[in-house]
DNA sequence: CTGTTAGCGCTTTCAA
DNA sequence: TTGAAAGCGCTAACAG
């Protein structure tokens, strides 16, 4: 690909010293004489010379390089956590390599085949098969067999029986502040939309609602949980099911899944001209910023599952002191925003 | 990293064969006898081996990397162009190396560095210094550097005097065909908001409106274009900015130079609780779909800027003959949504 | 069709 | 502090 790329062999030779020292000088962490140093590191600079990554990845081992495997960066629930981690790989000298699987199980295998290929020294998982509710055999073997080569780590998502580190955020906590905040502002009936019972993430949620709700002495009416998925779509036909059922009784406030789901909701509450609630997300996606009213919703921890995500990977040692507890939980936090500001209107 | 790499050696004592033969059946277009072939497979199977990509890529100076900077995955200008970019070398067998330089010149150039030691096959750029209306001369001396050891290609932007391919929307004929439809809508007075004069993309939006205009004989009014940015806090001020100015004689349809600026202008509206415009936003982001209303919106030919970048990146044999013309424009389309749907009532 | 062998460019003992 | 030399795992003539 390049011309005739010139090597350690050639700057050692205009130095006149052996490759040994080149590659020493070039390291930086070795006893070279200041005045050789210099001499090389001149000539370096003359040529513009950078040492070729694959031939000391290939004598040393090490690639530097961390796979990172998720459904698709279009979303920016992943993006988020992706750039965090990749900013953070690079202060510690890693590359990533994204691979969108696009939610398709044969992509997934495809680029973990090609990621061990390529020999990085981790892979961070996220979304697709990590979050089935019933992970398919196969594809837990293969990610076992991957396992064996280097360590693998789930950020939002587990798999029962694999051993592997998992960094999750705390999304109880998330349900939980979001009711701390609606009671705080006076509101009594919460409704929640959104999700498929048997998914994790909204088992979680489901519950912790009811654990909040509880804990305030709040009533819990079942028709003011609606399951229903986890797109815009999804989130329209949560609200028409919900105004159907309940008619007179309607909650004031409302809790999506997630952003998505919340947003359809918003929309079809500006069909219908109503707009009887206090609407909350949660993913804080670029939409919640930018949706109309701006939406108030609980943020994960971008940062923090980002850069713990790549720590966890490539410091194992580290890892391995703090005892056997490779689940870690990150708490996410409030963004207040617009959208469940008229509180008190509805009252 | 790994325990033991196994490697073609170890395939091959137990197949009783050499690694060359090894390689051979790896490879797949090399004659070997059926049975022989059959015998290192098994055996490969029996491993669950996967062949080294790292020595491969030294052995063969080829590492089937494509390096694609950009300012920011979380954007999905971008992420859509890297998503198809992605989909499309997968199946050529390359693996793309997204690096998020976050706006910022230092991280592009270490970017830029890294991708050459890891002796990527090219480089895709996309915003950034590419795209700054006076380029730096560090800036651009550095990739003329990195062209000189391999290829490399800018989408939607250029920089002058660096001869290298670059792919860009005809963003001219965009803005066209949002006029024509405006037009056939029955729209005769239309504005433009947004951008920055002297930036490449809004001075050939801003004179392909003038031309548009001119074409169907409808009036230019200086006061309905107004500057202020690329983002939605510009997209409030410019509205405000024209009705100010205008008072009675408003535009009835509004174009943005980008969708954040034209979302900008409908909150602003929203919130002043008018709402006199047929709206069409530039770039169809995922932020223009799921908008309230949806806006109508060109949309970049996003598949074909990835997958074009790809096929001039890693067939230059190909296109050499394509004579001498480098720069490349793509077709944009009219995504139709809602928020210029009720343009009649207007007239 | 298959084996031998010499690299690819860099790192790393081991000696000096 | 430095150099010689043996790899890292795979590919590609070349010879057979």
């Amino acid at each position: 690909m390049e011309h005739k790329s010139i090597t350690i062999y050639d700057i050692a030779k205009e130095a006149q010293v052996s490759s040994a020292t080149v590659s020493r000088v070039i390291a930086g962490n070795y006893p070279v004489k200041e005045e050789t140093r210099k001499k090389v590191i001149d000539i370096i600079h003359k040529y513009d010379f950078q040492p070729n990554a694959v031939a000391r990845s290939l004598s040393k081992k090490e690639t530097k390089m961390i796979g990172f495997i998720l459904p698709d960066i279009t979303n920016s629930f992943f993006s988020q956590v992706f750039i965090e981690a990749e900013k953070y790989a690079l202060t510690k000298g890693y590359t990533l390599l994204l691979c969108n699987s696009m939610n398709n199980s044969e992509m997934e295998s495809k680029y973990l085949k090609i990621l061990a290929e390529r020999q990085v020294e981790g892979i961070i998982l996220m979304g697709g098969r990590i979050n089935k509710a019933l992970p398919d055999v196969m594809e837990v073997n293969e990610l076992s067999q991957v396992m064996d080569k280097m360590p693998v780590l789930m950020i939002n998502g587990k798999i029962d029986g694999l051993d592997c580190y998992s960094i999750r955020t705390d999304e109880a906590h998330g349900i939980e502040i979001i009711i701390d905040h609606l009671v705080s502002q006076g509101h009594e009936k919460i409704g929640l939309i959104g999700g498929i019972e048997g998914i994790t993430t909204t088992d979680i949620k489901v519950e912790a609602y009811r654990n909040a709700l509880t804990k305030y002495g709040l009533p819990i009416r079942d028709s003011w949980q609606i399951y229903s998925g986890f797109d815009i779509e999804r989130g329209e036909e949560a609200i028409n099911n919900l105004i159907e059922v309940n008619k007179e009784d309607l909650p004031t406030a409302l809790i999506g899944i997630n952003d998505l789901v919340i947003i359809g909701a918003l929309k079809e509450c500006r069909r219908k001209k109503i707009n009887p609630f206090a609407f909350v997300g949660f993913d804080n996606t670029d939409l919640a910023k930018n949706s109309n009213p701006e939406l108030t919703t609980v943020s994960h921890p971008y940062k923090e599952l980002g850069e713990n995500a790549i720590d966890l990977l490539i410091q194992p040692q580290l890892n391995q002191k703090k005892s056997e507890n490779k689940d870690i939980l990150m708490e996410p936090y409030l963004e207040v925003r617009e959208s469940c500001r008229k509180i008190f209107i509805e009252k």
